[in-house]
RNA sequence: GCCGAGAUAGCUCAGUGGUAGAGCGCUGCCCUGAAAAGGCAGGCGUGGCAAGUUCGAUUCUUGCUCUCGGCA
């Protein structure tokens, strides 16, 4: 019989955290935070990281580990998250898998094929070249070398261009080549995905809210204080440094910058909803009609 | 009170005598080493209200209402 690994997956605000920490005492598990963000230290308030009554009800991974100034992405995080895995079943727990970026669930559970990491040198000479030429230029490079990645990229979607073009540069191989040789935890685990989920007007308002807290705990002083580091190009796309940041460089006032990071937050909310939605695998809990601890109660009964 | 400007998409605004567009927002989608990032697609809206001119008015004329600026 395989073990068995609970993912916790939905839009930011809904209530991840809280669920995962109950289950987590419930079923006897540990906690991996699936999330880009809450792995650096000193963005506790930015990331919205769990808190320590919760790290002291469960045991977390990956929350504030992180130096700031160091780069993370998804193949940084299988990699930890698969030992740490690997750790908590040999203990006899149940690992959760807790967040919101869908494309680590995604590298998690179906892999990823193995590809070079970024290379910062070659994608600043492909911008360039997108520059001067525009990034049709790029696609049509690329269409040349890897149609069926070119077919499935779009013109306009330089990131993509540029990284496919890389991995073609590091390797010698397509991307569509490596693609067939993909392996994620689903090929040697038991993998149970949860979905939570609430009707949109209550999402957007527990948003509201929340960015509301954010600044009461001190956001603007946590910004503050990240601006004296020298934040990586990965820990500076959190949500609330640029927005803060223009408020603190008095590009506009305190309600402007709150009004902004509402907006982009509900943004990211609805992105991290249409990625989960066409997962099939996904069993959906309406938290609108459910209560947490029902929830809970559910799922520890589905696992055992 | 007088003078001027304006009233068009949720917001900011273009434009036209043959019933309308842009940016942002919003909605949907895509997603493999930046993913809290990046990309794609989607616009019937009592054209402030009423009347007049006209084959036809959102566009011209008049009145009214409201908003903004200036002068008192």
């Amino acid at each position: 019989m395989p073990s068995t690994i609970i993912f916790i997956v939905g839009p930011t605000a809904i209530g991840k955290t809280a669920l995962a920490v109950k289950l987590a005492k419930k079923v006897n598990g540990e906690i991996i935070s699936c999330d880009s963000m809450q792995v650096y230290k000193g963005m506790k308030i930015l990331s919205q990281a769990p808190g320590l009554a919760e790290k002291r009800s469960a045991r977390h991974h990956l929350v504030g580990s992180l130096d700031p100034e160091k780069e993370y992405n998804v193949a940084d995080f299988r990699k930890k998250a698969t030992k740490i895995i690997e750790a908590i079943i040999r203990r006899k727990k149940i690992p959760i898998v807790a967040g919101g970026s869908g494309l680590y669930v995604k590298g998690l559970v179906d892999g990823l094929f193995p590809s070079p990491k970024a290379d910062l040198k070659f994608r600043k000479s492909m911008e360039t070249i997108a520059l001067k030429a525009g990034s049709g230029k790029l696609h049509e490079k690329l269409r040349k070398l890897d149609p069926e990645s070119a077919r499935l990229i779009h013109p306009n979607d330089r990131r993509r261009i540029v990284r496919a073009l890389e991995i073609y540069n590091a390797t010698g191989r397509t991307m569509t080549e490596l693609k067939s040789q993909t392996r994620g935890l689903r090929d040697s685990y038991d993998i149970k995905i949860y979905g939570l989920i609430k009707p949109r007007e209550e999402i957007y308002a527990s948003i509201n809210s929340r960015v509301e807290k954010m600044f009461k705990l001190g956001l603007v002083r946590e910004v503050r204080s990240l601006k004296r580091v020298r934040l990586s190009r990965t820990a500076k796309e959190v949500l609330g440094y640029k927005e803060i940041a223009g408020y603190i460089n008095g590009d506009y006032d305190l309600d402007t910058a709150s009004v902004i990071l509402k907006r982009r937050t509900r943004r990211f909310a609805k992105r991290q909803l249409s990625w989960f939605r066409g997962d099939r695998r996904i069993e959906w809990i309406d938290l609108g009609k459910t209560s947490t601890l029902a929830a809970v109660r559910k799922i520890a009964r589905e696992v055992k």
